[in-house]
DNA sequence: GTAGGTATACCGTACAGTGAGTGTACAAAG
DNA sequence: CTTTGTACACTCACTGTACGGTATACCTAC
């Protein structure tokens, strides 16, 4: 009996969500999915056209909330603007902690098709860390920083670099010394009133 | 007829090295690997006890080559600290420019290897990513920088970070930028005389 | 020095399992 | 009665690993 369409599609993305993240995408089949989802295989490609599709849905859908998450951190925090930074990554020191956290799960996926520059997922991957550095662009420039497009990216290449050496090395001391260098860095711009 | 025992080995650890990166670990077939390398499959097992350990095999080659290319570039440069730091992300972006650069093969194979922590593979390339943040801090320390193991963690961050951007974007401006957050941090070390 | 044995290095083949993707049937909804 | 959504059963190529066999190199006893 067909279910409502949508709800099936969304139980699909759902399992492709937590077993692409906790396994990688070539480690994951479609057969594993299927199952997880409690549906057929023949289901999966029902609602998506193939693999890669279903890899670039599964990005997408960790668009917004990742975003969120950021925003939140740095919205709920006191304090000066690089302690708001450093409150980010004190954030993401958090959910690192969670036994269930693989690394970043762009980059992540973004590694593995490092051979395929055209595929999906890529754009996807991109257009999330590049709303991540507008955003935060955005509110620099609201706060008098100059060269708040430069900060941003440097401030986004630093939590790029938490996430990697997080996942290498688990050891929660890097997300410290991510925040401690976008703090350094924002409070400079400030004080300096030029890069 | 038998060859010379290591060089049949080596021959494997360098197809190996050129399938594992540009393709990846697990789209990689032990088959690929054998044709490339001119032997047949049995011979691989016969010189490794399985993929995984030559997964771990592949890393341990590069972890030399890649740390002695940063020290190339830091001792080549001229100028005051700063400039010279910079100097290091200036060679990584020339080596991007490649068209056959994938980013960094330690990210991306721990990146697929995330839901294996006790992989061999995770040690190798933790050891390495240590390796260059213990030379580094050593450079510091050497030039006086205060507190010189957390700058140099901090600028190995920027390395992970100008990687995972680089890869993700295509876009050397990323690299860059991660230079000039990394000649700021070290500068504003010096300068400041106390993190 | 040479017969016979042992270790080394390699190949061909087999196998059991799994991968993405498809053809077709069938039930419900409109 | 046509469209939509789901299931079962299937193909076919590929994948990691294991087994058995073979040719050369090396070593030791006589």
């Amino acid at each position: 009996m067909p279910r409502s369409g949508a709800k099936t599609r969304d139980t699909i993305i759902v399992a492709a969500n937590t077993l692409f993240y906790r396994f990688g995408i070539k480690a994951t089949s479609l057969d594993a999915i299927a199952e997880r989802a409690g549906v057929t295989k023949r289901t999966v490609y029902y609602h998506f056209r193939s693999k890669d599709d279903l890899i670039a849905e599964y990005l997408a859908t960790r668009d917004q909330p990742n975003l969120e998450a950021f925003q939140a951190w740095f919205e709920q925090a006191r304090g000066t603007l690089p302690e708001r930074v450093r409150a980010i990554f004190d954030g993401v020191a958090e959910t690192i902690g969670h036994a269930r956290w693989r690394g970043c799960g762009f980059q992540r996926t973004v590694g593995e098709l490092a051979n395929k520059p055209g595929h999906p997922a890529f754009k996807v991957a991109s257009a999330h860390k590049k709303r991540v550095e507008s955003w935060l662009a955005y509110e620099f420039q609201q706060r008098g920083v100059p060269h708040p497009e430069d900060i941003a990216c440097q401030v986004t290449l630093l939590l790029e670099g938490a996430f990697a050496a997080m996942l290498m090395h688990r050891d929660r001391r890097y997300v410290t010394q991510a925040g401690n260098a976008a703090a350094c860095i924002v409070g400079h711009s400030l004080s300096g009133r030029s890069r």
